[in-house]
DNA sequence: CTCATATGCTTGAGAGTTCAAGTAAGGTGG
DNA sequence: CCACCTTACTTGAACTCTCAAGCATATGAG
C-alpha cells in the first residue's frame, strides 16, 4: 500500500468530468423522455428490445441479464414488473427446471412498438445530431475500447462471474 | 403527427450501445468502488468534492445543485443523510431566510481525503488505462460538444429551469 | 400595505437497484 | 445413493432517486 496517487492532471479532469456529465445527461434524458411518454424505465425498454430481437422472443434470465450487463438479481426485479403488466411472461424449462425463460408477449411487443419511435427521436437529439460523423466513429472506437476491457475480464463486473 | 421515424443504421446502432454500454459500466464500477471503499455512492462523493472546492467550502443548495445538475429534491435528500454521517452541515442564511448553505464539516473533508486515491485509481482503470492521449482529447472534444447544447437550453434538463 | 406570484428548499410516497440470503435443481466424488 | 458444491433464480430489506406537493420567505403590482 505504499502508493503515491497519481492525480489527474487539468486535461484528464476535464475529460473526466466531461465524459461522467454527458454520460449521465445523456441517461437522465432518456430516463425521463420514456418514462414520460411511455411509463417506464430505460432499463425496461432494454429488456424489451433484447428479447424482441432473440429467436422466438425468449431468453433465459441468466443469459438475459448477461446480454443487458445486469445482476440477475435487478432483473429478476424488473421482470416481476413487466410480468405484472403482462408485456413479459415466464415459461419453465423442462430441460432444467432451474432454468425460467423470459419471453416476450404480444401486448409487450405492441408497447415497445409504440414506445420505439420517441425513443429513437430522444436519441438522436440527446446524441447523433451534436456529433458529425467523424466524431460517432471516434466515440464508437473510444467505448468499445472501454467495454472490451470488462469483456476481457477485468475486475468487478456486475452480474458477471470471472472465467 | 406524421412522421416517418428515422431508425438508426448500423454504425449508429454500433455507437449508441457502445455508448450506453460504457457509461453505465463506468458508472457502476465507480459506484461500486466507492461504496465498497468509503460506504458512499458516487453521487454523494461528487456532493463533497464540490463543497472541498468552494470558497469557505460552503455553497448555496440551489447552487451546489446547479454544479451538479441534480434537482434540488435530490440534492436535499442527499444533505440529509451527510448531515446524519457528520459529513456535511447546513446553515441557514442571514440575508435570505429561504436560503440554506451547506457546509463541508472537517469530518467530511478527513472522509473525503480517506476516499479521493481509491477512486482516482478506479477512475484510471476504468477509463484512462484504456485510451492513449489523443483518444483522451476526442472524448472531451466530443462530450463537451453534447454537454453545450444541454447548457444552451436543450429541453428537459433536470434541477434547472430555462432562462 | 396587501394580495398574488415566484423562489428556495423540504417532505412523503412510490419505484428501482443493490446486497446478502435463501430456495431449488443439476452435477460429482466417494 | 448421499453428501457436497455449483448453478439459476428469487426474495427481503435498506437505500437512493423521482415526482408531486407542501412550507416559508421574498418580490412586485395595485
Amino acid at each position: 500500500m505504499g502508493y503515491v496517487t497519481r492525480w489527474l492532471d487539468d486535461d484528464e479532469q476535464r475529460a473526466w468530468r466531461a465524459f461522467m456529465g454527458a454520460s449521465q445527461l445523456v441517461q437522465e434524458e432518456l430516463d425521463r423522455q420514456l418514462q414520460r411518454d411511455s411509463g417506464m424505465p430505460h432499463a425496461y425498454y432494454a429488456i424489451l428490445v433484447k428479447l424482441s430481437e432473440a429467436p422466438e422472443r425468449m431468453l433465459r434470465m441468466s443469459e438475459l441479464a448477461a446480454e443487458l450487463s445486469s445482476s440477475q438479481s435487478r432483473l429478476s426485479h424488473a421482470v416481476a414488473r413487466l410480468e405484472e403488466r403482462g408485456w413479459v411472461r415466464r415459461e419453465p424449462c423442462a430441460a432444467d427446471k432451474r432454468v425460467s425463460w423470459a419471453v416476450l408477449t404480444e401486448r409487450g411487443l405492441t408497447v415497445l412498438a409504440a414506445a420505439a419511435p420517441g425513443h429513437v427521436e430522444a436519441v438522436r437529439q440527446s446524441l447523433f445530431d451534436l456529433l458529425d460523423p467523424e466524431q460517432v466513429r471516434r466515440l464508437t472506437e473510444i467505448c468499445t475500447a472501454v467495454l472490451d476491457r470488462a469483456k476481457a475480464g477485468g475486475a468487478g463486473e456486475p452480474g458477471r462471474r470471472k472465467g
